[in-house]
DNA sequence: CATGAATGAGAGTTCATTCAT
DNA sequence: GATGAATGAACTCTCATTCAT
């Protein structure tokens, strides 16, 4: 019993390994860096090993997504501590503009990049991220309950923010933000997340 | 004295062919899926025939960014047209967005893909975003000029509602729209951006 | 007639242009830079064009070979002036390792690459070389007549000396030489070829 | 235990049949001729194959090189015996053409071939081949020391006995020494480098 | 469990050559 | 006489994947 937990607990270790320097290398070289012979190198052990572990590179790629997703979670946690719904809802944007600029990277992989999305394997992560933005939704309607708002649609609140800050961290993470010189870029980003949050409070 | 011209035309005519082939690739298997071989057996050419058309394939890569723009600039025109800013300003937006949605391919092409962007080749494609982006940002400069905002900072304005129209095609370009039921996601893109235009007047 | 000369001396004119291109390419870009479409590139005709005047790329090849083979001909012209022999036979010597020198391309085409010698199409240059060659045996030969060598083997002093010669243009012309730092080069091959002289006269 | 010397084993020789073969077809076409295609499809196997035993073409180049220039080391060694250092110098000269003549084609990789020479790549082979020229001249010097030439310029004599043994060779291995007819050509040879011996006992 | 050898497909490119016009 | 379009074969090299050991 022991021994089968042991085993196991080496497998997930080794899992963890070979995600780690996918991670690394992606965020390094970007998505074409990643190969599994690369990988392999990387955890000093050959190609055909990672095949023992991930049937093939699109597993890889979607435990990745989901460990992106789980860090972008955790990034929002401070967030989610805030009692007052406005104040929430602010910080989750803050932090949410904040992960996309930090890891552009783990962004680019969760909400950018194209990938077999229709396919049922990336189930984990698919509900990870539905369970997220749940919550960002929910904290719309606690706006709304609380009269931070007029409007009651809460759906559409919700995705026009969020359509203003995927927009804004793509455009950071696919690099068409050079349309702006470098040394106003973040002031802009800032001044414009100020005004979505100053025009929401219209709302 | 025809026949120069004929040939011109010929010419100009494969040139095009292959520039059509290489965005149906586009389209169908993403940047990945365009090969010199792939576009090569799409018109039914050999590899090497591609090479007398187009440099290499970055050369076809910049035609077709070029074209995308060329495009989406002519779908902007009628917006253009109209004289109160105001006006003008919704229409654009309207128009990006539904640029976007209808030609999913060409707007990943200018907005999302990866690319050398820092390629000085592309320079015509560069020239026409900029000028289409000066425009707009013309366009709402000429709003405050009219006391249609409060806001006098034109350069934050215009950054805030690109990033939500960014965001928001992007977000169908890339397929993450699939959060939400296909058959509310049309409505969703219209609400949010009567929502959007609604908040830019209280500036 | 008169139309006939004309279009044989056209045609004529045409070989030279693309022998001239070819050994332009062969100078700067060595064999490798010496392409069909290179030549026609350079002479601006299409790559067709030159197969009307060539039959195949190995044609140009012999051609070449036969224009360098001139050119030292005419090089070691000079020598052939000198009355006496051993004058003659030094002048020779130094001529020939002077064309190597200042043409290494040239040389390289007549005595270094590796080319299909066999082929009877390289008759006119083959036919060249023999005659400069009995030239210089021949002139070891008046040496031996005038009592300079008491040695009577006319052709094992050509060949030696030749064999001298060949191996120091030859060390130079593939870059063996390397293995003497750059400053003493030129020193060492004029040593030797003063040794080499200085070696024969006790023959 | 064993299998790892096994295994060790196969790879080597795996090496060496691609070697071999890169060899074989080397001296079949030149080097042209040789190809990563060719020489997969020679020893069956693979173009990729050829790629888990050598990093590149270039590699397999300097291992050839390398393996050329050991084998003409040995080639050398009996002389290296001689403790005369004008019978050891003799039987050098001997050995070098006698290896040439013999293996015209490791020659032609050693000392004739344009190749990425300046690359650092193939230091192995330029050290021994460093190696050897000090013994020559090494031998050179005792000679002198030992009065059996009253010319004290070792540098030079040695570079002249060079020239002309490489010049000798060269001629062979690219095939000029069809300038005279084959059944004169040994004895030409044997000739030749019995004159410059006798001649360089008078420097 | 892990390896290392091997493959087949595919990438971008270049070339000598042909041929209808 | 000249062109320009086209080809097919060749090039080096990388990759995901498989499988006997």
């Amino acid at each position: 019993m022991g021994i089968t937990q042991r085993k196991e607990r080496e497998k997930e270790e080794m899992r963890q390994r070979i995600l780690d320097a996918a991670l690394h290398l992606f965020r390094e070289k970007g998505y074409e860096g990643v190969s599994i012979r690369n990988i392999a190198e990387a955890i000093e052990y050959s190609p055909g090993t990672i095949y023992l572990y991930y049937k093939d590179k699109s597993e890889i790629f979607y435990a990745l997504q989901y460990e992106a997703a789980a860090l972008k979670r955790d990034h929002l946690l401070s967030a989610a501590l805030l009692e007052n719904p406005w104040e929430r809802l602010q910080a989750i944007g803050r932090q949410y503009i904040d992960f996309g600029l930090k890891h552009p990277d783990l962004y680019d992989l969760l909400f950018i990049i194209r990938s077999p999305m229709e396919s049922i394997e990336n189930q984990d992560c698919w509900i990870l991220g539905q369970a997220t933005h749940a919550f960002f939704v929910e904290t719309v309607q606690a706006c709304i309950d609380h009269r931070y708002f007029k409007s009651t649609d809460a759906d559409t609140i919700a995705f026009t923010l969020w359509c203003h800050a995927h927009g804004l961290v793509s455009m950071f993470v696919r690099e068409r933000i050079r349309m702006y010189p470098e040394e106003r870029r973040e002031q802009l980003a800032r001044d414009s997340f100020e005004m979505i949050i100053k025009m929401a409070a219209t709302l």
